[in-house]
DNA sequence: ATATTTACCGTGTGCGCACACGGTATTTAA
DNA sequence: TTAAATACCGTGTGCGCACACGGTAAATAT
């Protein structure tokens, strides 16, 4: 039998609007009346009905989400998606979300898009702070406004945020390692791709690189000889790819596998398919269609998911329950680091 | 703006009560007013508002669980640790979960359970399916008493079950054969390990052999000479599991990797640490915390996971949002299959 | 003819909560 | 002293729906 109001009331001798004013700090209350009425409602362990409370509030929550286009990178509509999946289940909640998307690698749109969100009064934003700066700044106006901000993606530590979703980025590449490790069976060298045109100030590139290289590093007896090189690349530019590759296969004939720290490990693969270049392990991030089929037709090996759906999905929940019943998540929520092979893939496909 | 019962009334010329009555197929409704208001109700795209609907109704969703004690099999700790997360998400939505553990392998103490279970004539049930015979009366009576019945981790396939949800116990034990490629780098044998005292009906462990064997039948060009053998061991004696390893190693001294088709693999762990066999690829199912011990410490190459407690979590809430809405879930529910390693189980954990 | 059943339908109440409104004491200002 | 401000609190209404109850008119029984 849960406790009600009424019941509060009952036994505090007061009518339940008075309850409800101590419930809610709305005032208007003496100071022992409060104390009184608080006390009952601690020893009779109230927990508000939240299906009642949302039929009679005709408060809307309006949530805010600024996050990259995903017309600009194609990752981005995974966390959207999970977004878009969380605000169906609590739409029935009086749940509202904008969307606010900027172009990635612009941190004037990212300012800009701000500002519009900004102007609409969000009960709480869900952003990814990507640009140092600007993120700084909108991160002061929501403390002065008192409106709670989640962290996607991205994190800037040492921050007052309601909670961070987001990867663990360098142990992502030392497991990306370890599998390169198990897969790669004779002796030969590794190549790692990292993306050169990302401006971003907070990237997962160099931390994926540095956890991959730091497994090299510590491994002690070896029966195999693997050396490790690092290059750059637009991996945006596909000629460019494709002449960075040229010279590191000129270079080098005994390349045993590649690992790059983003999406576009499809475009390494069809360079490989295109140069006829078998028996190259090849591992990168993200359930992306063009991965896939290159995973499926197995010249990619391995593909690291992040569950970006699910940062989206949680993030969403996080901030409503907050806002609902001011429930504080983890701060910190890692999602797991989901190895992908042709044989389990249709499984993590949203 | 949503459409409420009492729109359509306006609209038809009829009251609430009446598009109640239609809406709930309660009769003591002319036919040509039926159709009027049905017409309306499309019409106008009527969506029931559930969070009124839950406030208003009395009606309590019972429903009840039959699945094999976690005591006797630490397994089910974890679908239903999930059963009961998801129970306190939906609890303030009337929802009632009942559970009635049964003894594994006791085919007496199912059809018991079932009985106690059946007297309190719940809303739906949720069971996993292991005796064939027994759960197929279970059936009969689930559809003359027409109480909708969800299977969990077994299924049996061909029956009128709202959903089913599970592994796909070939598949994984085919990717744990890719793997077992992948980490063995040398010839060798490969050992597997099938338990023999298991009772049940249906049961995953010759399908994960059988998707095991069906990788390395279908391995043409291989630069390794592998051999695969399979022995059977009540797993859950250990001295049985000793003796038997004891005999393998003396006959083979050239074992490179050991999978075995159930959660026991560290107990070989324990074994190959006691008689300090090192270098032999492990392989085994489920994130118990005695396999993760010996995964940390690198006796144990990969884990399976296949997400028990998302099972359990996602098998009670489609069935309450059956129940509450009657919206029917996928048939066929297959969980990711986790590929589990030092680097990443900690984000696995529940 | 009146009584009774049947078919059909409208009204009213309450679920637990939020909140507007207005009321009564008490204090302060004029 | 009377008027006005203040502090504090209770009552009433409605959110959208489910369902009990009762009512009217027509059909049937007596």
């Amino acid at each position: 039998m849960k406790i009600r109001i009424k019941d509060i009331a009952l036994k505090a001798n007061v009518s339940t609007g008075t309850v409800d004013r101590v419930l809610h700090s709305r005032g208007d209350v003496a100071e022992n009346t409060r104390k009184h009425v608080m006390k009952i409602v601690e020893e009779m362990g109230y927990e508000p009905n939240l299906i009642a409370r949302t039929l009679a509030s005709k408060k809307k929550f309006h949530m805010a989400v600024l996050i990259p286009d995903p017309e600009g990178n194609l990752y981005w509509k995974s966390p959207l998606a999970g977004m878009e999946k969380a605000h169906s289940e609590i739409a029935g909640f009086n749940a509202e979300i904008n969307f606010y998307p900027f172009i990635i690698d612009d941190e004037i749109s990212f300012h800009g898009e701000f500002e519009k969100l900004f102007c609409q009064k969000p009960d709480g934003i869900i952003f990814s702070p990507v640009f140092l700066d600007t993120s700084l700044k909108i991160i002061q106006i929501c403390e002065e406004n008192r409106i709670p901000y989640i962290f996607i993606d991205a994190n800037i530590e040492g921050q007052n945020n309601l909670s961070y979703f987001g990867q663990n980025a360098s142990r992502s590449g030392y497991l990306a390692a370890r599998l390169m490790d198990y897969a790669v069976q004779t002796d030969g060298e590794i190549l790692i791709i990292n993306p050169s045109h990302e401006k971003e100030v907070t990237h997962h590139y160099t931390k994926r690189e540095g956890g991959f290289i730091s497994y090299f590093n510590g491994l002690l007896n070896t029966n195999k000889q693997l050396k490790i090189k690092s290059v750059n690349a637009n991996t945006n530019s596909d000629s460019e790819i494709n002449s960075v590759l040229d010279k590191c296969f000129k270079q080098n004939r005994s390349i045993k596998g590649i690992f790059i720290t983003n999406s576009k490990i499809y475009k390494i693969a069809r360079y490989l398919s295109n140069r006829e270049i078998n028996s190259v392990v090849l591992i990168g991030y993200d359930l992306l269609n063009e991965n896939l089929s290159f995973l499926n037709n197995k010249t990619i090996d391995f593909l690291i998911g992040q569950k970006p759906e699910e940062q989206g999905y949680k993030s969403v929940l996080a901030l409503f329950h907050y806002l609902l019943s001011g429930k504080k998540p983890e701060k910190t929520n890692f999602s797991p680091i989901d190895i992908i092979t042709k044989d389990n893939f249709e499984f993590y496909k949203i």
